[in-house]
Order: C-alpha cells, then sequence, then structure tokens
DNA sequence: CCCCGCCGGTGACTCCCGTCACGGGCCGCT
DNA sequence: AGCGGCCCGTGACGGGAGTCACCGGCGGGG
C-alpha cells in the first residue's frame, strides 16, 4: 500500500502545514523527493542504535517515541501527532538513531532522504527553522524530565505526567480527561514502574486530586498544579 | 574590563573557528554586533527560568551547565570549553533559560542579541548549521543521560562519567587522568550523591579500575568501558 | 611554612521504590 | 453472551542509595 497516485501524494503534502504556503512548482519538485508509505499499529518505524538516513514527516496518526533497556525495561520520551516530524537528528549528524519510534495507530508518513533534505530547505526555508525549534523544544522537555528524574520522586513525576496528559486534553477536548493510556504507558512516561504509578494513582484518587470513571481519569488540574509547585 | 579596542575585538572573533573563513568586511560588521564581557571565576553568566535574549560565543575559559534543585541540590549538564556557545535555546524560541551557566574560569565571551542572530546567519550560514549540530548533540547527550537515570544504578552512571571525562583527557594530553574535578562534581555529573559518587570510586580503586595518585584519578578504560557493556 | 578550610572516606540508619506474587475485573473478540 | 487475555489493585519483602555524622588529611593562601 505504499504507491500513491502523485495527485495523492500532492493533495497529503498540501495537508502538512509546513509546506501550506509552497507554490505548486515546489510542491511537485517535493513530491517526487519524498516516499510514502503506510505503517501499521504496533510496528517499528526506527529502532535504536541503527544507521538510518531519513527523516519522517507524520501525515495521520500517532507514535511512541521510547527507549527500551537490555532487560526489558521501557522509557516512553514522546508521543507524537499529526502534523510533525521525526528522525531529523540522524540525518543532520549521521549518528544512530538515539530512540525507538513506534506507530501506536495505523499511521500514514512521508520518507525523506537525507541527501535530499538540504533541497528541500532550498524550496522552503521555513524547514530549517522548524528543525531547530523542533529540536530546541525536545531539548528542554528532555532536560526537564532529567531534572525530575535526579530531583523529584515517583508521586512527583506521575503527577506531572497526569496533567500534561490531562491538559492537553483540555485544550483539545475540553475535558480535563485522560483515557487511552494504561498505568504501564503511564509509569514508562514517569520513569517508574507499573505497580508504583499504579498505588500513587489509587492515593491521588483518596487525596480527591483525581477521580476515575471506569478506565478513564479526571483531572483536577488545579490541584495537581498546586500540589506540582509545593515542589 | 568589557571595553576592547576594535582591533583586538576583531582579532578574537577571527579566533573562532566559527568565523575563520569569513572575509575582513564580514568580521567588521560582525564585531559591531556583538559585545565583549569578561567574567570572573565563579560568576553565573546565565540562571534558570529568567529571561534572556541572546547567546553566547565563548572565546576562552570553561563554564558549567546545570540545574539546581530549591533544596539546594545540583545536577550538571555540561562542561563547555573554548571555543563554543550557549544560550541560543532562549533565543530561537524565546522561552526562559533552561538552566544555570557558571563560569568555572575567568572567562571571555561574546554576547550576541537575538536580533542580529538572524544578521549574523546570513554572513555565516555555517553558523545555522553548526546550531543544528549542537542542538541535535546535545539532545542526544541528555537523551543518554535520561537513560542512565532511568534504567542504570549509580555505579553505571558514576563510571561513564569517569569514563567519559578520563578518555576527552587521554584524547588531549594522552593521560587518562581525571584531575581538578572533586568528587561532588562527579556525583553531580552522574546524579547521585556525594557519599556514594566516593564510596564508589573507593570501591573500583579496590577492583583494580581506578588508581589515585594524590587527588588525581588514574582510569583503567579498557576494563571501565569492558564493564559498562556488561549493561 | 603553617594553619584553616575544603575534600575525601566510611559507618549507621532509614526509606523509597522495584520486584514478586496473586486475585479480581473490565473489555474486546468471536 | 461467553470467554480469555490484558489491566488493575495491593500485600510483602529486600536492596540501593540518600542522609546525617564525624574525622582525618591534603593543600593553597597569607
Amino acid at each position: 500500500m505504499n504507491n500513491q497516485s502523485r495527485p495523492a501524494v500532492i493533495a497529503k503534502l498540501r495537508s502538512l502545514p509546513l509546506f501550506s504556503d509552497l507554490g505548486d512548482d515546489d510542491i511537485a519538485t517535493l513530491a517526487g523527493m519524498v516516499a510514502f508509505r503506510r505503517v501499521p499499529k504496533g510496528a517499528f518505524i526506527l529502532t535504536q542504535n541503527e544507521r538510518g538516513g531519513c527523516m519522517y514527516l507524520l501525515v495521520s496518526g500517532r507514535v511512541k517515541v521510547s527507549l527500551a533497556s537490555p532487560d526489558g525495561k521501557e522509557l516512553a520520551l514522546n508521543y507524537l501527532e499529526a502534523p510533525g516530524h521525526f528522525g531529523e537528528m540522524s540525518l543532520v549528524d549521521s549518528e544512530p538513531r538515539s530512540a525507538d519510534v513506534i506507530a501506536v495507530s495505523d499511521v500514514e508518513l512521508f520518507a525523506l532522504e537525507g541527501k535530499d533534505l538540504s533541497a528541500a530547505i532550498q524550496l522552503q526555508p521555513k524547514l530549517a527553522l522548524s528543525l531547530i525549534a523542533t529540536l530546541s523544544r525536545r531539548l528542554r522537555q528532555t532536560i526537564t524530565r532529567l531534572e525530575d528524574m535526579a530531583f523529584h520522586d515517583a508521586t512527583h513525576r506521575v503527577m506531572r505526567v497526569l496533567l500534561n496528559v490531562a491538559t492537553a486534553s483540555y485544550e483539545a477536548r475540553g475535558v480535563p480527561v485522560i483515557a487511552g493510556l494504561t498505568h504501564y504507558e503511564i509509569a514508562t512516561l514517569a520513569g517508574t514502574s507499573r505497580e508504583t504509578a499504579s498505588r500513587i494513582i489509587s492515593s491521588l484518587v483518596k487525596e480527591g486530586a483525581l477521580a476515575t470513571k471506569g478506565r478513564r481519569i479526571v483531572v483536577d488540574l488545579f490541584q495537581l498544579r498546586e500540589r506540582l509547585e509545593a515542589e
């Protein structure tokens, strides 16, 4: 299912905000450089330590960026939604992939070869700025994660994950609810074990900072923020 | 001591590899944009959470990039040597500073205002590439640190710090020696306490992976690498 | 050259949290 | 509707490592 008609490719390229203000010619040129791919839910798109020379433009779907330890533990770095991009790092410095990227839903994406990136930047300098901004945002985020691991306990880290996810949900849908995320996944985002995350969530429910409806968690944003401020 | 004669500024700019292939005119333009500063050992160059609109080009000396926790703990992110640059992140995304930067020796640097960065990039596109490469390298490094915090114990992390520092020393001076770094500083680099780092170093000496000469540590690079491979 | 101050070593205690274990329940799939 | 597999809750235990305390020693500045 990786062959798309050229008009279809062009339409998908147009749907990316990154290229929304390109002219027809440029889009056509771009269409000649990228390769379209569909990836089924659960598949690895790239894996840590492998060498890889392309970056990916996420057209639709959701991916997880995560690290796996030799003894089977997992640390999630991020969940990315379309539109967005990933895999640029190996492309600018030719080092091996620093994490796994796994499709958590069916995914559509474009692959862009390293040799074509500079050409793409010529067409669209915004791409370079977007790249810098993205790297910068991720670096901040990662530093914050590191800070949390070094300075704060598991309770603090789990609260931060819950607050982040619930805030995103609130902004997107108006309800501070966490759904479709298992305790295991929350644990990998917080850098702790499934059991510990579970215990922490239980006690937060007892203390009134959360409520559970079946397998969904409703978050009291204020209370959580307040407790996180209190270092 | 912040006033330098114009020729002196130009000479210092020329000494930065980043600008080594610029013409006289461009260097002169650049000299009009940057502000020279001397910073004494121990002084803060920038502090976490503050807003700041410039990046710094390190001309000489050594700085420490680190995070401080409210209760007085410290996590070192990196030590940077001249030539190099830091503080770019706040400049591209206008977010507050994500860490402290402290002079660990007397330091000379140029400050470059945000508004002048794009002009500087016009003069020297290498600057943009260097920026992307730097961000990318730091992100990798930070991800590795995070991975270590999440997956590995204090022993592993201290060994990694020792190996990194000793390797750098070996490449620079041909001897795998750690000098001028206290146990406290090693601990902040490894994300552990001074006492724990100290205990770990003691036992590594007992096991023959290290030797101490006064306050210097001589590292057996092979043995340390081997033990780190063994996850 | 000498002394005070930072640095390093180590014991003891505590506690967070990772791990193992197990049982009950929700949910999706047929 | 039924069944089986994941998901969740919780008890018990142990160990890594943070913290407090104390002391001896190197070393740099006066």
